[in-house]
DNA sequence: CACAATTACAACCATCTAGTTGGAAACTGA
DNA sequence: TCAGTTTCCAACTAGATGGTTGTAATTGTG
């Protein structure tokens, strides 16, 4: 049988997601990420260089992949809040890459990993914004991104202060998508409006 | 020169403070903290316990002092925007909180330390936004809450994400400060006119 | 098949870490 | 002054932890 360098790859990039995911960096174990792969450790060095780099390459394997599995779709206000309950819904489900986002920015700081690729994803999204919202301008754009990212992200992360503002009843998550949506929505509209004043027909 | 306990636990605090909110609680050494106050760190276990319980303390001692430093004032949607604008300069000043607030979050989950007094600052907040917006329900109070402390609180963990979104020009915070404040404004006006229909004079 | 290159892995290591201990020094009250 | 208590600290420990290495198995290639 033929050595498959991808796959075991795939199995220790899996595994130190998860693991990374739930530990950040300084929590997480060389060992139990290379147990959990049922490969041996010492394939990390070989193939990612040691642990740094392999939260580097979690990281970017995870955001890029959000990316495209959450596109800006449609246009006008409607579509950002849209886009904004999409990625609510998704994080809802699966909490990786907001954890792995603010774990990136707590233990990272400002320095970006895989500047490139996030770069090119950003501008991406940026374009996407203002295609959706003609006339508004790249800052604002990028200004309303970051809500809708602080909104959708922030909520998985602070399940305590969750609990402690509003309780844990049935419906909650229901309630708080609605919110965001919402608020996406004004914000969003409010942009579109200013816009329209600015560059009047 | 009798005992200053007091005095010494203070720097224990303090010094544990800073090396939380740098690292966290698995990225924080205990020999580091005991340094940085110039104390014995035989210390911290007399006093605190062990790393996790001198984690709490430093959770509560901030995240209750921050409750009283920036209080909501005044009514109406222009109070929870000018709250929320005064949060934001906080954290703009010292992101201790915010990122305190984030490592609590990922590094603890739904355990919640120091509930009772906790319970009772969030309790103390929601009141204040119904005396703001009279009229609205205590699940809106908090989802708008937690709207606010989402906004101002991601960005100061998140310069990576603020950099590739928005540029690091020159006048970057204000334009921030601004969408946020009116973001807030936008979501409380919404609320409260929500609030006037429900209950028509 | 022989050869070099690659992949795999168990055992190993130097260092670090949270937590402990035993005893010295400083304080208290009588 | 003196016994009892509390505070302080240097040195220690047991167990991890990230990273390495020597070697054996597997592969493609001439």
């Amino acid at each position: 049988m033929a050595w498959d360098t991808e796959r075991t790859k795939g199995l220790l990039l899996k595994a130190a997601t998860s693991e990374f995911c739930a530990r950040g960096l300084a929590g997480a174990r060389i060992d139990r990420i290379a147990a959990e792969a049922g490969v041996n450790k010492e394939r990390i060095y070989q193939y990612f260089g040691n642990k740094n780099a392999l939260f580097d390459a979690v990281i970017v394997t995870a955001l890029s992949s959000l990316m495209d599995e959450v596109p800006i779709e449609g246009s006008g206000p409607e579509a950002m809040a849209d886009y904004a309950g999409r990625l609510f819904d998704h994080h809802q489900k699966d909490a990786t890459a907001p954890r792995l986002l603010f774990w990136e920015g707590l233990e990272r700081g400002a320095e970006v990993v895989g500047l490139p690729k996030r770069m090119a994803n950003c501008a991406s999204k940026v374009n996407s914004t203002i295609a959706a919202l003609p006339g508004i301008s790249k800052e604002d754009a990028g200004d309303l991104l970051i809500t809708i990212v602080s909104l959708c992200d922030a909520a998985p992360v602070l399940p305590a202060l969750d609990g402690l503002m509003a309780g844990d009843d049935p419906g909650r998550a229901e309630r708080r998508r609605a919110a965001v949506v919402r608020t996406v929505y004004l914000a969003a509209a409010a942009l579109a409006a200013e816009a329209r004043e600015a560059t009047p027909a």
